[in-house]
DNA sequence: GAATATTAGTTGAAAATGTAACTAACAACC
DNA sequence: GGTTGTTAGTTACATTTTCAACTAATATTC
């Protein structure tokens, strides 16, 4: 007979992931919107210098899977919102190197604190083993894991 | 000491989420755009009503968690392309029931068929506890699961 | 049953995003 | 050392999304 089964939407990963990560990243905004007004492409930027340390923006293209343009603007927005300077670089002038400035980096580490809230609170209802598990999935759909 | 140990951004929950929800729905979208030239959304409210039949645009809305504009759209765009229809309600004028035509079913049941195989592809690389395990963990963040 | 409120859905303007073309600086090749 | 190609980043324009105001229909309240 082979009759199939009703397709469950919501089971579907590209939905259910998407649902997931709507509603996480909307809650998350309250934070970094609410309290320094950001867009989601600069708290990203902002991290990837608080995390990483200075890099060009190319580079946090590459870590962050971030359009030039998207990078570009987020820059131009945290800059005059004077979270980050940038530097030239002596010998190629057509980049520069990205960096926080004081007052950046204490918005990123008034942010850091709550994400880790955030994060522990989201996992807390987790077992410590399906967090891992799901950890990786994650990372792995993501494209993220570093061995793959 | 207590030397806080470096926030990994790439294991942050709203961003790896984002990640990885971006990255499937950047292929799933091959599918959709390319053969059909449809939008996210649209994909979406045709999915709704091929999975779970005829219903108004508000109980879209509320099951896909979509705005009502974004919806409103969408079934536009879906209504131009001869995908669904409306039908006026007898004793509420404000609301009309959604269905798809037989064009628009079909075009569910191949989209339908690539899902499927979709998702089966990427669930392939999991066992299947830890699939299970992920899936639960997603839909109650995603605040969609049936029990919480 | 007229006045007010609510609901479903649409429309228009503003903000954000994506795409493509562009500029400026460097690299490579002959 | 000048032409061609490449790279980092910006700018301009089209598409999409968001937000707020609007319309039309029904419900509520007095």
């Amino acid at each position: 007979m082979s009759k199939k089964a009703r397709f469950e939407l919501v089971e579907f990963l590209p939905y259910a992931l998407n649902q997931a990560a709507d509603a996480l990243s909307l809650e998350f905004q309250h934070v970094y919107k609410g309290r320094y007004g950001m867009l989601r492409t600069e708290w990203r930027v902002l991290f990837h210098l608080g995390c990483y340390g200075e890099m060009t923006a190319k580079q946090v293209c590459e870590m962050g899977r971030l359009h030039k343009t998207k990078v570009s603007r987020a820059v131009a927005a945290l800059e005059s919102k004077r979270y980050l300077e940038r530097e030239e670089v002596a010998n190629d002038r057509r980049h520069s190197v990205l960096r926080l400035t004081k007052a950046g980096q204490s918005v990123f580490e008034d942010l850091e604190r709550e994400a880790r809230a955030f994060d522990a609170r989201v996992r807390g209802d987790m077992n410590a083993q399906d967090a891992q598990v799901f950890q990786r999935a994650l990372l792995r759909i993501a494209g993220l894991s570093s061995r793959d």
